[in-house]
DNA sequence: GTTTAATCCCATAAAATATATAGGGTTATA
DNA sequence: TATAACCCTATATATTTTATGGGATTAAAC
């Protein structure tokens, strides 16, 4: 299951992705069209940021604004960052990988079957960006 | 992510189809095979036994073996018993359905591409078997 | 019928993680 | 200089996950 964090996110990004090319949008904006927490929200958009997934200006007339074109960022990407691992187990991760010491990787059957399953996860989620979601 | 729970009963899984006709399996002996605590054990296997996955026989010699041969339970039920939903948000769960309350299911774009999630993983894990994992 | 080996049941402790808040610091514009 | 924004880190709160404890019940073997 996605996190709130993550779909916080994914609904941000939202109005980030429609506001493209028109400069920054503030956090208080975004907040308007999805009620939540302003200052979870924050944490969650530095992330992002710290990420690359996004650009922020500073000051007055400041707010967040997508690092590259909605088509460029997948959804992959993005649940990665706020929610880790995509693979069902970290002994099949791609990019959180971690050595399963209950189990020898050659002849454990579940470890070949959620391969299967994450390799499903991604022909999903990293074709569909952003452009999908608007 | 699967859980500990859900990973431990795949263990136990492994031990009781392999078993098969074979008469109970104690979980004494489950543990000697995959090591871990007895007791959470106990508490996965009373699960998988109330959701029919298992049957139990009490007293001396008694222990568990599966309701089904291994190719009719598949990898889906077992991780809905111990882990719930499959899907990634309620709103496009199959068996855990829960109305999303902050946002609109007809025009949310997450939704559409969560259902697409949820079917590739259900594409694998209600074709994929115990017998497939031994 | 007593011992033994097993499951059954329920409560709760302990640890980890997710969610949310707080408070001040920094920056840029008007 | 006032204002409106992001930046940063710490910490509080809530929830979930993981694990343990202590018996009660059952059935076979002796």
């Amino acid at each position: 299951m996605l996190s709130k964090k993550a779909q916080y996110a994914f609904r941000a990004l939202t109005s980030l992705a429609r506001n493209e090319g028109k400069g920054p949008l503030p956090i208080s904006n975004i907040v308007k069209e999805h009620p939540m927490s302003v200052k979870f929200l924050e944490t969650i958009l530095l992330e992002l940021r710290k990420s690359d997934i996004l650009c922020s200006k500073k000051g007055k007339g400041g707010g967040y604004f997508l690092m590259s074109p909605p088509e460029k960022i997948n959804l992959a990407q993005v649940i990665r960052i706020l929610d880790g691992p995509i693979a069902p187990l970290k002994c099949v991760s791609l990019h959180f990988y971690e050595r399963c010491d209950d189990c020898n990787e050659v002849s454990c059957g579940l470890n070949k079957l959620m391969a299967e399953v994450r390799d499903a996860n991604l022909q999903v989620l990293e074709k569909r960006t952003l452009r999908d979601l608007i």
